[in-house]
DNA sequence: CGGTTTATTGAAGCCTCTCAATATGAGTGG
DNA sequence: CCACTCATATTGAGAGGCTTCAATAAACCG
């Protein structure tokens, strides 16, 4: 089965067994669960919606014959495992290398970049929908570091986040200030196809 | 390029901005740097020995030919697809949810099976090429801090580390500390093939 | 409106980092 | 075989980032 989320926030993640959580995956509006639906029986990892979510869900034969029958698809599904991976890659390099509020400022530049691709930010900001306990999980924090982080972005004056909207008031100041490189999102399509 | 490592240890690697350098992935003997040989011009890696290394390149074409010709080899390339992105996910959770010494726990855990799977292991252990500050860049960690807590499991009377060689006395115990698991291992072939 | 989730704040402590110095080891040339 | 050099490992001390626990405020929901 090869899951498209169409609406709503969800997450690949995992359940250590001392009770912590880490999500490992971040799913987007347009985003397949699994690149090339591939990855069935890994039973070592959960998805989960993060938000009240719409999911297609695409039997795998219809998958393989629809790439088989049109090029165009089978290099769609290119494509998201190379950007799926470089996004994985990147996650490791926030987690390993990067401070709290430049892990949550790389987020946020990651998420507008990826939001605008499907319509769903504009220049100033996008809707973040998901609790700040869900991003401690994804960025390796506690809820309460989480908080505070925010508030240091906030008093920079880089950012504003009321209710769910989170308002970016100078992307290029954030993206120095969290080491964002946006390179990595434009690979060559072409090259992709195996 | 696909590139398979003959000989040696390498990695994927990221140099930030402010100098940090992040291991993104370890490579080993019989590994190869990149599933399917995807991901030619995504340069926002790079790709470096960790030892002396010898490593066979298999030009792109070769590779699909060969994976359209013999349906074994499609599979085994899908099965390292398969590997290295469980890998690569196991690695965030490290990162984001296991303190220091579990990371270094679970990464010998991980090795151990790994370098078994290539006859480069015995039940004891195996030997280990890469310098601690090598280990560092893999763990998200400091050099000092490696160095601690390595010697904090040779005090536990888990490990030992003299020269090269990594001796390890309680696996059990040890993936019991690392929170290892090693389920993730073991996803059925059938199932991989698109 | 009451109840539950989420966000915010404070205080204390541990884990990990940085800086800096020393020790150990490996490899080289004399 | 020794002296020398360079990389690696080890140790100490101090600081800071992040965590935990716990309490309060704010927002959301039926």
């Amino acid at each position: 089965m090869l899951s498209l989320v169409l609406d709503g926030w969800a997450c690949r993640y995992k359940l250590l067994a001392n009770g912590r959580r880490q999500i490992t995956a971040l799913f987007l509006p347009g985003d397949l669960c699994e690149p090339f639906g591939v990855m069935p029986h890994v039973v070592d990892q959960g998805l989960a919606a993060l938000t009240p979510a719409v999911v297609a869900s695409v039997p795998l034969g219809a998958v393989q014959d629809a790439a088989r029958r049109w090029p165009r698809i089978a290099e769609a599904l290119w494509w998201d495992l190379l950007v799926a991976a470089t996004l994985e890659r990147e996650h490791i390099v926030s987690l390993g290398r990067r401070s709290a509020s430049e892990r949550l400022g790389h987020l946020f530049c990651e998420l507008h970049v990826r939001l605008t691709m499907v319509g769903l930010a504009d220049e100033d900001g996008f809707d973040l929908p998901i609790t700040q306990s869900d991003l401690s999980d994804l960025l390796g924090l506690s809820a309460v570091h989480v908080n505070r982080s925010l508030q240091d972005l906030r008093q920079t004056g880089l950012l504003a986040l009321r209710g769910r909207r989170l308002t970016l008031y100078d992307i290029d100041r954030l993206r120095e200030l969290s080491l964002f490189e946006p390179a990595w999102f434009h690979p060559r399509r072409s090259d992709a196809l195996p």
